[in-house]
DNA sequence: TGATACATGTAAGGGGTTACATGATTTC
DNA sequence: GAAATCATGTAACCCCTTACATGTATCA
């Protein structure tokens, strides 16, 4: 999957392993992120399959840096994974409702400290969507014309953030109110 | 993290791989889940660490089941988990999303195809929680005195999975709407 | 007669994380 | 003087998925 990430990032712009990584962490990291070791290996790989090449810019000062490029051919493994319908459900892995599963050991005290901290985090992730994120492609729509229509799409993506933010500090009140009347 | 998984079902019962499968897929598979195989591996791992221990018990027509049961010193393994502070957000993964983002290279239908597709598997998935999961956790919640307050916390997962799968779907009919205006 | 449930496991390979290695420049 | 930024990469390890291997009993 982080294969199909780096085609998609990669149809902007030829960049390095580093570029792709800020770039990532800017924009997809809340639906999809990696590391920069991975990164490298699978644009190695990406360049095996024919779906990138690659050139070195010498530097003095810095290591080179060695810029890759979609191809014909990644083009067209990129949108064929696109029409691709996703015919399942996400199978997420959340450790903090797998714990709070569980948490019928734990005590009244501890459980109530857990659960705020979460929501302080989700409030801290909900404001900064609301402000930063919603900024960056705000910025985009209205200077980079050729970008415009992405950016309806980026758009969509942090609007399920947000949703979904919203959804989970409702439901971290609820559950703390829940706690201190029944436990 | 599939360790604790197991350590926790494990309090309730002394159990097989085989069973402890099915317990997830019928419990925790909204935000945990794993494969019979790695199952079989990481209890083959606990029993090593002494967390827990193993016993077969022979059968005729069957294979014998191997079952496993939570030592003291895998109850106070799952305690301190418990108690420790997640203190990170959980980083999630959604090929969806991911896809998503990249959808402006899309024609118009197959993506609204897409998107109606998603907001089915969402219904019906919500349906299953509010008829099925509720049924399950209720009737433990009335009929086993002793896992009454376990009841709880699966309800507070449940709950969880309800308001993220109402959301999801408002945002999708809102998505769907905007594509249409706008494209 | 074929699928499903029961029941356990191994092997190969993919994907991901953490740690290690290098090293100049810029910023605090 | 220390930390962050830029920049690439390898190695070890862990977790996960898919496929393979085995075999009876029951249900449709």
């Amino acid at each position: 999957m982080l294969k199909y990430a780096l085609l998609g990032l990669l149809q902007y712009n030829p960049s390095t392993g580093y570029d792709l990584k800020q770039f990532m962490d800017t924009s997809t990291s809340n639906f999809w992120h990696a590391k920069l070791s991975q990164i490298y290996i699978t644009l190695k790989a990406l360049e095996k399959e024919g779906l990138v090449t690659s050139d070195v810019q010498e530097q003095t000062s810095r290591p080179d840096r060695r810029v890759y490029t979609l191809t014909e051919q990644g083009t067209q493994e990129l949108d064929k994974w696109l029409r691709d319908t996703n015919v399942e459900l996400p199978q997420l892995k959340d450790p903090f409702l797998l714990k709070l599963f569980f948490c019928a050991r734990l005590d009244k005290e501890s459980l109530l400290v857990q659960l705020k901290l979460q929501r302080d985090l989700h409030q801290k992730l909900l404001n900064e969507y609301r402000t930063d994120t919603k900024a960056t492609i705000q910025n985009v729509r209205e200077n980079v014309p050729q970008l415009k229509k992405d950016a309806l799409f980026w758009g969509l993506t942090l609007r399920s953030g947000e949703l979904i933010e919203e959804a989970t500090i409702r439901w971290l009140d609820e559950a703390i109110e829940t706690i201190n009347k029944e436990i």
